[in-house]
RNA sequence: CCAUUGGGUC
């Protein structure tokens, strides 16, 4: 079964809902795991009916189920069910609290999520975490700091979330003296970097950090390449995503809107054509383009031939 | 073997 489950969660983790299902559903005797996992898989694809189908087939819903059922609605905008599901859960752990007070935060109840986040008896490191980046995302980076002080351990979220947490406060020295302090660094605190330099019109120090990265992953790839695209640099940005080895959908997107904002809509928009799949950024980002062109009926064409809106 | 925290696109 666990081979079985295994197989699951990875199909869930690629985006293939319908392989996923189909390995599921030939588990002779699913457990616990098994009906977690699909349920995760569901609520990955965003398809919430399909998860809450699962949900009520579940033989055996434990904390994990229900904190899943929390974290997965409001993740997708949905509070009040998220609440629901909260105020009928039969038992909390550490880690279901650490997942209610991140739906806190998905509706800006930054003040909840605080309060219950201090409340907790016990924390954990992601407990800790979220405190600080809590204070942080509320404007309060003196109590952040004063938290982040005193917290027991510093893991690479708590060191990366700071140099965030400094660079959309616009103190991009303080973040630059965390980046510093960072006893360890991997790919995202130093992708993180690579977005404050070049937010700040350091391309120089940007690329050369960036061309540090040892294993460069679709994210830092991306970074680098919006950057030169927001530095007006269109030509190093499309070199950058012919060169990376592996694109996902949001490479596809930034390039195509690296091209709108540089005003030039067939070019964003062959992109589009010719993108493996689309998401609801590829659509909108296909209307921005013809609304820079000012081209009112293309972009209402678009419009109407999306799937799905928001 | 499963849920909750840090970086990229509209």
């Amino acid at each position: 079964v666990f081979l079985l489950n295994l197989l699951v969660e990875m199909y869930g983790k690629c985006g293939s809902i319908d392989d996923a299902r189909q390995v599921f559903d030939s588990i002779r005797h699913p457990n616990a795991y098994s009906w977690n996992i699909m349920l995760t898989a569901c609520g990955r694809s965003g398809d919430l009916p399909a998860a809450k189908r699962v949900f009520d087939a579940n033989p055996e819903c434990g904390i994990i189920t229900w904190t899943t059922m929390v974290a997965m609605y409001a993740k997708e905008g949905y509070l009040e069910e998220s609440r629901g599901f909260f105020e009928r859960m039969p038992s909390w752990s550490v880690k279901s609290l650490n997942a209610i007070a991140q739906a806190y935060l998905q509706e800006s109840d930054h003040e909840h999520a605080i309060a219950l986040l201090e409340r907790m008896p016990e924390k954990d490191q992601i407990s800790w975490n979220v405190l600080v980046q809590a204070n942080a995302q509320l404007g309060h980076m003196d109590r952040s700091q004063w938290l982040f002080d005193r917290m027991p351990f510093w893991d690479l979220a708590s060191w990366t979330s700071m140099i965030t947490a400094y660079c959309t406060a616009g103190d991009y020295h303080t973040a630059r003296l965390f980046f510093d302090k960072m006893p360890v660094k991997d790919v995202v605190s130093l992708t993180t970097m690579v977005a404050a330099y070049a937010h700040n019109g350091h391309m120089f120090l940007a690329r050369r950090l960036f061309d540090g990265i040892s294993h460069k992953d679709a994210v830092a790839w991306t970074t680098m390449l919006v950057a030169y695209g927001e530095n007006g640099d269109v030509g190093k940005a499309l070199s950058l995503f012919q060169a990376m080895p592996r694109r996902d959908i949001t490479s596809w997107n930034a390039i195509s809107a690296a091209y709108a904002q540089a005003g030039h809509r067939e070019d964003s928009i062959r992109v589009f054509e010719t993108m493996p799949c689309r998401d609801l950024v590829s659509w909108n980002t296909a209307i921005l383009a013809c609304v820079e062109c000012h081209s009112a009926e293309e972009a209402k064409r678009c419009f109407d031939q999306m799937p799905r809106k928001n």
